[in-house]
RNA sequence: GCGGAUGUGGCGUAAUUGGUAGCCGCGCCAGACUUAGGAUCUGGUACUGUAAGGUGUGGGGGUUCGAGUCCCUUCAUCCGCACCA
């Protein structure tokens, strides 16, 4: 009986599905346990063998569990929005819809095929308006929520308004876009309109002016993660600075929080580092300073206020609102070339010569309030609009920036904290003593910053002040493929649309293009008005919208009244295990966390951190192979002897390729421009390839489906090879040569049940050694699959099955436990043999086995002896022997009379049961 | 520039967390069986040397009886951020 692993597979996954076995409803009477995969985009690629590597380790993780007892929730789902399927649909016509279905349709068979415990009843599709409802509904909660400092969450709006209507806004601590101030009656005179406006002021979803990243090739705008050095991710379409009237998420209110949650979670150093950098808090103060003869002030911000009395001059970012007014008549003309040359530079240029010193005085100066001086007010590129205040003291001595513009422009550099050498460099350090500075003189730096940040506030001249780089995110795109905004306009102002009214579906329109007036594609969509004839937003949301709360879609999937039910969601609480790639580091996972740390606030969800516990899969990287072409010819040399000829090196498709030998034949039916090729071959008559480790894509031609290694080897295979081929966090190399290795051991652990003929296994009592494989494996894997160790668990099988065949061991007792922990990594081939042993419930139900300690115990134990640290020979001594007894048995032992020369040992060292050491 | 990660055979990797470096697999070499095959099985395979031995975990230094593992330093590769005051 041979391993038929197509017929078994197949006969398997239909069982599953047939027996709806993966199937979860709450239940009291166990744990739970939440494992969660990102869910995929599905492009019309389909998935490449890379893509399924978290889901097997997911996978395997959550059978593991449920085999523990725990009643495992394991969702999968779409995200279905996206700008691929919105392209393909501008340059064939096709709706997106269709292309996404289609696109679902295979990435289902495909991801059914490998074998997933997947309960697929609570599919989620972020395109589905049964689930956009609810993107849309968290929508309008945002819009009807603000920001209130005081008690460190969100609150009603409506709360805000009666306190509006008491005290104004005396004493309010509102996360706001602008602070501004207006008394209660100042409130109660504004008409609705006007109320409206200021209202947005504190919105967590407010509508405002914004620099937006403007992608004019996508016609849409982007979030700045998804743009990397002036270019669009998705496209590499050149991105360019605009103001846009935008819809954006206060996500800055929550600055704080998103930092502090990150030490409460079993995330990587990395990840959490990526994140800390990214919301960016830096604590200083911001001080005043008076501009000379006006009535001006500028606010500064500075992490180094401890150097104030270094300050000589001041630099303003070009856009800052105070330059025109400040700038005297003889600079004017200077100073509006300079902004006008500034603007004209696009993102990546001011990125691309970052070291290319430039700014213009404006003629004015400003006071420094300690050092009592005027120093000039410059503007400068250097300074960005949007940090802090967009203004700076600039220290040149010990800021490397100011440095350099200072030794640039000429401006006077005053040395404040000693330890460096200004006539070189900034001396950026905040240790040294603080000199040429008044009442700081000899104090530390870092005292020094305690001391004038409290003279500051004395003064009533600034206060301490952290800020942070988080930005609040750009909510609004000018496109199509994407969930509408619940909001309608009266008067020019944004309104929600009734609860009631969800969801809003996205309109049917003929073109997936702007208007000709320039509109969002929403503005070719008919009748695109409220039943009262009020127009609806033009924009859709963006692709974190969908993602953002589809965990907690997941634990009440069908729920028609409320985004989660208080009854699911204080069962399922959060996600314990979520396994994902780690691009999303800075989009997705940390909306989401925003998302929930609001819907926290609002009192929907429990918890008020969603992952838990977060992996991120390493990327699995194509291996190409090349062939060397001389150069203005067809033929082509083996690599051992390209040396000798001037050569082009070309992919060849790794489907002509087995360990690095070419197939002739196939290579040349793989392009007719190769049908007439010639090869120059090695002594052997082979061509062998050159290889190299890169992305997996299409024009490299290294480029695997999972579907072509599992009708080779099977999906149990696929699964254990992926695992096999090293440590989940890891990126390495997909090399299809190695797979045969896990596909051997495969079958050498049928062999153990089967013989040629016939099932073999036997009712015997297992031996000692029997039990001491068996358990020792149990424990390693075990162990193993806690710690996300996937790959070691692999060769502790196959060591287990090798020991096993060795022994000639076929009895049921071993073989059961056995197949229970594979069934995690192997659940096709796992469930057969079950079944062949007589079982009649699946092996998905049983219990992982107990791991006994007692069959590992030894009574003795082979000692290692080495002298100076070096391994001579080997000792096998009972445990029991003591140390003393240890040490007379090895100065007498024969191998160790040549070690020592005659000489007596200076110390011999024992470690009982581990090593022993001789130092001569 | 700042931050994070990773460097071990021809390749993917392992090492009980300071205690026998190279487990498991690929590849390669040799052999067995054989309708000579991309099947199966057996043995070998870090480097060097005929051998005894010597060398060896990116490089250099240190702590220790003992270091892939700890400390200092340096190099390389990858990832993230980047004029963030």
């Amino acid at each position: 009986m041979d391993y038929e692993f197509q017929k078994i597979e197949e006969k398997w996954q239909k069982a599953w599905k047939e027996a709806c076995l993966y199937k979860v409803d709450i239940d009291f009477s166990k744990p739970k346990y939440f494992v969660l995969d990102m869910f995929p985009y599905p492009s019309g690629a389909g998935l490449h063998v890379g893509h399924p590597l978290g889901y097997i380790a997911s996978d395997i993780y959550s059978r593991y569990k449920r085999l523990k007892g725990f009643n495992v929730l394991h969702p999968m789902g779409y995200d279905a929005y996206g700008l691929p399927a919105e392209q393909y649909a501008i340059q064939t016509g096709q709706h997106p819809a269709i292309t996404t279905e289609v696109n679902i349709k295979r990435y289902r068979e495909q991801l059914d095929k490998i074998g997933f415990s997947f309960d697929w009843s609570r599919e989620v599709r972020t395109c589905d308006p049964k689930y956009y409802k609810w993107t849309q509904w968290v929508f309008i909660q945002l819009f009807k929520h603000w920001y209130n400092k005081a008690s460190q969450k969100a609150e009603a709006i409506e709360n805000l308004i009666s306190y509006f209507e008491k005290n104004g806004t005396n004493g309010i601590q509102a996360h706001c876009s602008e602070e501004i101030q207006f008394s209660a009656e100042e409130w109660k005179s504004k008409n609705e309109k006007e109320q409206q406006e200021l209202l947005l002021n504190y919105r967590l979803a407010y509508l405002a002016d914004t620099m937006v990243n403007w992608c004019p090739a996508l016609g849409t705008v982007l979030a700045n993660d998804e743009v990397k050095d002036g270019y669009s991710v998705r496209g590499g379409h050149p991105v360019m600075q605009k103001e846009m009237k935008q819809w954006s998420l206060r996500i800055s209110a929550y600055a704080q929080r998103l930092l502090d949650g990150l030490d409460k979670i079993n995330w990587s150093d990395s990840l959490k580092e990526i994140q800390k950098n990214w919301i960016g808090r830096s604590e200083g103060a911001e001080v005043l300073f008076d501009v000379s003869n006006s009535n001006h002030k500028l606010l500064i911000f500075t992490t180094r206020p401890d150097t104030i009395f270094g300050a000589t001059y001041m630099v303003l970012a070009p856009e800052h609102e105070l330059v025109n007014e400040i700038t005297t008549g003889e600079y004017k003309n200077a100073v509006s070339n300079y902004i006008e040359e500034t603007q004209k530079r696009t993102e990546r240029e001011r990125m691309a010569d970052t070291k290319k010193v430039s700014g213009q005085f404006t003629g004015a100066f400003a006071f420094n309030p300690f050092t009592k001086q005027n120093i000039p007010i410059w503007i400068s590129d250097y300074v960005l609009a949007g940090y802090g205040t967009g203004a700076i003291m600039a220290v040149p001595a010990h800021d490397s920036r100011d440095y350099a513009f200072a030794k640039h422009f000429n401006l006077p550099i005053v040395e404040v904290i000693s330890g460096g050498d200004i006539t070189n460099e900034a001396y950026d350090s905040k240790d040294g003593i603080v000199i040429n500075s008044d009442f700081l003189n000899e104090m530390p730096a870092k005292e020094a910053i305690l001391k004038i940040n409290d003279e500051i506030e004395k003064c009533g001249i600034g206060k301490r002040k952290i800020n942070y780089r988080l930005r609040d995110a750009i909510f609004s795109r000018q496109r199509y493929w994407g969930e509408p905004f619940p909001i309608y306009y009266k008067e020019n102002l944004p309104y929600p649309l009734d609860e009631k009214k969800l969801p809003l579906e996205l309109p049917e329109i003929d073109a997936y293009l702007p208007t000709e007036k320039g509109e969002p594609p929403l503005g070719r969509a008919k009748n695109w008005t409220t039943e009262e004839g009020y127009p609806l937003e033009l924009s859709t949301m963006p692709g974190f919208a969908g993602s953002s709360a589809y965990y907690l879609r997941y634990m009440d999937p069908n729920n028609e009244n409320t985004l989660v039910s208080k009854e699911a969601n204080h069962y399922w609480k959060d996600v314990d295990l979520y396994i994902g790639g780690a691009e999303h580091a800075t989009g997705h996972l940390i909306y989401s966390r925003f998302w929930n740390k609001f819907l926290f606030d609002l009192g929907i969800v429990c918890e008020d951190e969603p992952f838990k516990k977060l992996i991120n899969q390493g990327m699995i990287q194509g291996r190409s192979s090349f062939v060397y072409r001389i150069k203005n010819t067809n033929k082509f040399v083996s690599l051992n002897k390209k040396e000798a000829f001037d050569t082009t090196e070309i992919h060849a498709d790794i489907n002509c390729v087995t360990n690095d030998i070419l197939d002739i034949e196939a290579f040349k039916k793989s392009n007719p421009e190769y049908a007439n090729a010639e090869f120059i071959f090695d002594e052997d008559d082979k061509y062998r390839c050159g290889w190299a480790v890169e992305k997996m894509s299409k024009s490299m031609y290294n480029v695997v489906n999972p579907d072509d290694v599992i009708v080779k080897y099977g999906a149990d295979t696929l699964r254990m090879y992926e695992m096999f081929l090293g440590p989940l966090e890891l990126s390495k190399p997909w090399d299809t040569n190695g797979i045969d290795g896990v596909h051997k051991f495969l079958k050498k652990l049928w062999r153990l049940f089967y013989s040629r003929e016939s099932i073999i296994f036997t009712d015997e009592e297992p031996s000692a050694d029997e039990l001491k494989i068996l358990h020792k494996t149990i424990k390693k894997i075990q162990e193993d699959i806690e710690n996300f160790s996937f790959n070691t668990s692999v060769s502790a099988f196959m060591i287990c099955v090798n020991e096993l065949t060795d022994l000639g061991c076929h009895k049921r007792k071993i073989l059961e436990s056995l197949l229970i922990i594979l069934s995690p990594f192997a659940p096709h081939i796992a469930e057969e043999l079950w079944s062949a042993l007589g079982k009649k419930d699946s092996i998905c139900k049983a219990d992982f086995p107990e791991f006994n300690a007692e069959f590992l115990v030894e009574n003795s134990f082979e000692y290692p002896v080495s002298f100076n640290g070096r391994l001579r020979y080997k000792l096998p001594l009972a445990l029991d022997v003591p140390v003393k007894e240890i040490e007379e048995i090895v100065l007498k032992h024969e191998s160790s009379q040549r070690w020592l020369e005659g000489k007596a040992p200076k110390k011999i060292i024992i470690v009982p049961n581990k090593i022993i050491n001789v130092v001569v």
